[in-house]
RNA sequence: GGGCCAGUGGUCUAGUGGUUAUGACGUCGCGCUUACAACGCGGAGGCCGCCGGUUCAAUUCCGGCCUGGCCCA
């Protein structure tokens, strides 16, 4: 029989399910909905192995429900807006956006993506992914930018939408805001100038005994430590923490900014970091991310000292127009030279910067839109409270994320590639006007507002400019998922989702955004389960980067090694932790594909026709069946929570020790030769077709070749994908025990055969068999399976009891377990005298059999008359020392003795 | 600096309050046996990250530290 070809194979059936419509959700169906909301893949390149993983652990979800019995909702979907595409395209061609006219630039991303997309589309094809391309969104497409609209004015109506100042990240040479991820942070050393503020009014004299407060001619003054002396003439208060030894006297004093004499006040403050400079900072509006806190806290005026170009504002009096780096030399000069600047010192310091040109990022105030957030910390805490995660533990990733939340969410962003913001405002009272729901989709660039003037002043209104960040798009892709706003029944019939798969880096925007929108436009929790992946590291277990040349592409394994194989590194990833690349587990899964295909071989070429149920089952397929029961019900538990690591474990050792080592030894030679083969052959035909089933989820390819090849002739399901999922069909205690025995019996025989350098198959002259009264009874019953298949001859015989031997103790051993809860802090003083008299004991229970707590010495027995090895206090080692009769060999495992005729 | 997670043979990993720790890949030895030599049988290889604490008993529970990952400052 031919080998497994993977390639040909899994190339086959890729072809054909596309025609087979077996990962159709049908709206029209009876069965219950399992809606997974599966993460719309980011456009901007192609999948690499983490992504892979993801999606393929997505997809055993999907497979093992849509076997369950569901109406699975599975999705194709792209994620499409956004700044990180832009810059691709930019990038690409060279240009920025303002180069060319805004709806041209858009195109070209739009252009761009939809190549990432084909791409991508055909790598989940080639993944083995059952996603259904008939439910397919991308988030870019006006159906989608519609609901997101909508989404949007429902929010405005309900009042949670305002419009505030906010300062942004900003690129002074690029002249754009960022998004904080695109800041990236670069080590420099500067230089810290200690500067001197000095009071407006005499502070007390006992001040002058600490640190940083120093006299001169010009009075009494602060000593404060700052890296951006440009930006004094944006400070608005200077701050001390509460615990210093000057804050007493120093708080709600007034002193002087140097150079511009603008009077400000001291303030205590916690996030002061005392040991930094002089222990005093000054605060202003904005130099870096601590700055933007404090001037939400004291509610600071957001005056700037930078402008758009990056250079200093009409504020900075003489400085103005100056770029930043020339006015802080100026400045560190006329401080000099004025006396104020007390010293210099290097710094090394860690900085935002434009991860594209490497320059310093400010903060710019800007007019932007927010969605309120802060007022609904609780909604969205209960919400996740509703739901189950896997693992339970990355829940508290969400709230400690929500418990930090200081300020509402910025919704606008000053860019071109995202969803327009359906708005107009007056051009001369600032009034908006908010698009109808019923227009929508609407680009205010473009498109005319409802009304022709502004209703309340006639004045012109003007389109947005702004557009969404991309979080506004994809956190409401349940509410696309389930025909919000489009279909009443489906929407009633869907939501809330069953399933929000993701990855933890996540957990604080997508599913935080998601939780808090959907809930606050419909009332209720988004999803029922939410399933965390981890991370997937390099092989080395650092992360994959594009710079680092360690990135795994996906497709290249599966070249290699097949797409069912990498899904057995994906299964081996476990739920919610990080996991380097293992090769080796691509290489486990390409054995154990190979093994579950001459399984299914083997039962293919001895079982021709489907069985019917026999009346009379052998021992050894009731413990099969009872085994292979027991690891439906516990592989179905693992699936059931997301599991899938343990999940695949149980099945695979299943297959091949039980089945493959055991199992099929033990009844090939009564299928060769015809003997109990309705009992066998159903068996075979009932756990190969079970197993087949367990396995499809994770080797869809396989399986279905398999079930194609040979089952599909006696089953009614048009692929393994639609068959249900397999049930527990008997559990038989004692035939489970049986079964055990004969098993450990066999395989006992067969390492020592194989140790002689004999063949399993291979004659040997066992005289006699000799157990105690319950395993040799079990060994009697099943003798005919143990004789064929270690080939021993019929005159062999099944015995109670004990040869002829001698029998030495070699060893006494106390049993940790039970002698430690008795005697607690006196167990080690025993079990250590135990030790050290072995050959006290020994000779002792030689003449009497046992020994009692009597018998060691020191130690005040609980129960001095107590059977110590009866009762299973201390254990005997023993060994054979002479063998039976002339001519024989014995072996010995436990309580069994083999005796075997000498050659 | 903070939160969460992880640290177990060469590599990766499972798991447990009971002193003899699971499996995979690799490695070594032996063996072709009518599903499978890409297989079978066997072996070697571990102070379960470090330091303390709780306990009769800690790889497991607690605290601290170190290292790595994600997120946030």
């Amino acid at each position: 029989m031919a080998d497994y070809d993977s390639k040909a194979v899994e190339t086959k059936w890729q072809a054909a399910w596309p025609t087979m419509n077996i990962y159709r959700y049908d709206a029209a169906s009876k069965k219950p909905p399992y809606s997974i909301d599966v993460p719309p893949r980011y456009a901007s390149g192609p999948l690499h192995a983490g992504h892979a993983v993801h999606y393929t652990h997505i997809d055993f979800a999907a497979r093992y429900k849509r076997m369950r019995g569901y109406n699975v909702f599975f999705p194709l979907c792209f994620d499409v807006n956004g700044i990180p595409i832009e810059e691709r395209v930019e990038r690409k061609l060279g240009i920025t956006r303002k180069d060319i006219d805004r709806h041209k630039f858009t195109k070209l991303c739009s252009e761009f993506a939809n190549q990432n997309i084909a791409t991508m589309t055909d790598q989940f094809i080639r993944l083995g992914e059952s996603m259904d391309p008939s439910i397919y969104y991308q988030t870019d497409a006006e159906y989608y930018r519609r609901i997101t609209q909508i989404s949007f004015i429902e929010l405005y109506k309900k009042g949670y939408i305002y419009k505030g100042e906010f300062p942004v990240n900003w690129c002074p040479r690029c002249m754009t805001a960022m998004a904080d991820a695109e800041v990236v942070y670069s080590d420099r050393t500067t230089k810290l100038n200690t500067i001197k503020f000095y009071f407006t009014t005499p502070p007390s004299e006992e001040l002058m005994k600490y640190h940083g407060v120093g006299h001169d001619e010009h009075g009494t003054y602060l000593e404060i430590a700052t890296t951006r002396p440009e930006m004094l003439p944006s400070c608005q208060i200077v701050a001390v923490h509460p615990t210093d030894e000057r804050a007493p006297w120093l708080a709600n004093c007034k002193v002087k900014v140097p150079v511009f004499n603008k009077e400000v006040s001291v303030v205590e403050d916690e996030a002061v970091d005392p040991t930094f400079g002089t222990g005093i900072v000054m605060i202003c509006t904005v130099g870096d991310k601590e700055d933007l806190k404090w001037v939400f806290k004291y509610k600071l005026p957001l005056t700037m000292s930078i402008d758009e170009e990056g250079k200093m504002t009409s504020l900075c009096g003489p400085y103005c127009g100056m770029k930043i780096i020339d006015a802080r030399t100026a400045i560190i000069n006329d401080m000099k030279i004025k006396g104020l600047l007390i010293k210099q010192e290097p710094l090394d310091q860690s900085v935002g910067v434009c991860w594209r040109c490497k320059t310093t990022v400010e903060f710019i105030n800007a007019k932007q839109w927010f969605l309120k957030t802060i007022p609904f910390k609780d909604l969205v805490l209960k919400a996740s409270d509703n739901m189950r995660w896997h693992p339970q533990f990355m829940k508290i990733r969400l709230e400690d994320w929500v418990h930090s939340l200081e300020w509402d969410w910025v919704i606008s962003r000053q860019r071109y590639f995202a969803t327009p913001i359906p708005l107009w405002e007056c051009e001369r009272c600032s009034h908006v006007v908010v698009a109808r729901e019923e227009d929508c989709y609407v680009d205010p660039t473009i498109d005319k507002p409802p009304v022709a003037s502004c209703p309340k002043c006639g004045g012109k209104l003007i389109g947005c400019q702004d557009v969404f960040d991309t979080w506004m798009d994809s956190s409401i892709s349940p509410l696309y998922n389930t025909f919000w706003k489009r279909d009443e029944k489906q929407f009633k019939h869907l939501y809330p989702m069953s399933l929000r798969p993701q990855a933890h880096d996540i957990i604080r925007t997508w599913a935080f955004y998601t939780i808090l929108r959907c809930t606050l436009l419909t009332e209720k929790p988004p999803f029922e389960n939410i399933m965390m992946g981890g991370f997937i590291l390099s092989e080395d277990g650092t992360p994959m980067h594009a710079s680092l040349g360690n990135v795994i592409d996906p497709l290249k394994v599966i070249d290699e090694f097949g797409a069912d194989a990498f899904r057995c590194y994906a299964a081996s990833c476990a739920l919610g932790e990080d996991n380097p690349y293992r090769k080796k587990d691509v290489v486990r899964g390409q054995k154990l594909l190979r093994k579950l295909w001459n399984v299914q071989q083997f039962i293919r070429q001895t079982v021709p026709q489907k069985p019917h149920k026999p009346t009379q089952f052998t021992d050894v397929d009731l413990w099969i069946l009872s085994k292979y029961s027991q690891l439906v019900t516990r592989c179905t538990d693992w699936m059931d929570v997301f599991e899938y690591s343990p999940a695949m474990k149980e099945v695979e050792f299943f297959l091949w020790h039980e089945v493959a080592d055991h199992y099929l030894e033990m009844v090939k030679d009564s299928l060769y030769h015809g003997k109990d083969v309705d009992s066998t052959r159903y068996t075979l035909y009932t756990i190969g077709y079970g197993l087949l089933r367990l396995f499809a989820p994770f080797f869809p390819h396989l399986t279905e070749e398999a079930y194609q090849g040979y089952y599909r002739q006696f089953e009614q399901s048009v692929s393994i994908h639609v068959a249900s999922w397999p049930e527990p069909i008997l559990v038989d205690e004692e035939k489970l025990a049986a079964g055990e025995t004969v098993k450990t019996y066999i395989a006992r025989m067969r390492s020592w055969k194989s140790e002689q350098g004999l063949a399993l198959n291979a004659p040997v002259s066992v005289v006699t068999t000799y157990a105690p009264a319950s395993e040799a009874e079990r060994l009697k019953n099943n003798a005919a399976v143990i004789i064929s298949t270690l080939k021993y001859p019929e005159s062999h015989a099944f015995k109670e009891g004990k040869p002829q031997v001698q029998e030495v103790v070699t060893a006494v051993d106390p049993v940790y377990a039970k002698l430690g809860p008795l005697l607690k802090s006196q167990s080690k003083p025993v079990t250590d005298w135990v030790k050290a008299h072995q050959s006290d004991l020994i000779a002792k229970i030689e003449k009497d059999g046992d020994l009692t707590f009597a018998d060691l010495p020191g130690m005040k027995a609980p129960t001095p008359d107590e059977s110590l090895i009866k009762n299973g206090f201390l254990t005997l080692k023993k060994e054979i020392q002479i063998k039976g009769k002339k001519g024989s060999t014995i072996l010995r495992f436990d309580d069994i003795y083999v005796e075997i005729k000498k050659r």
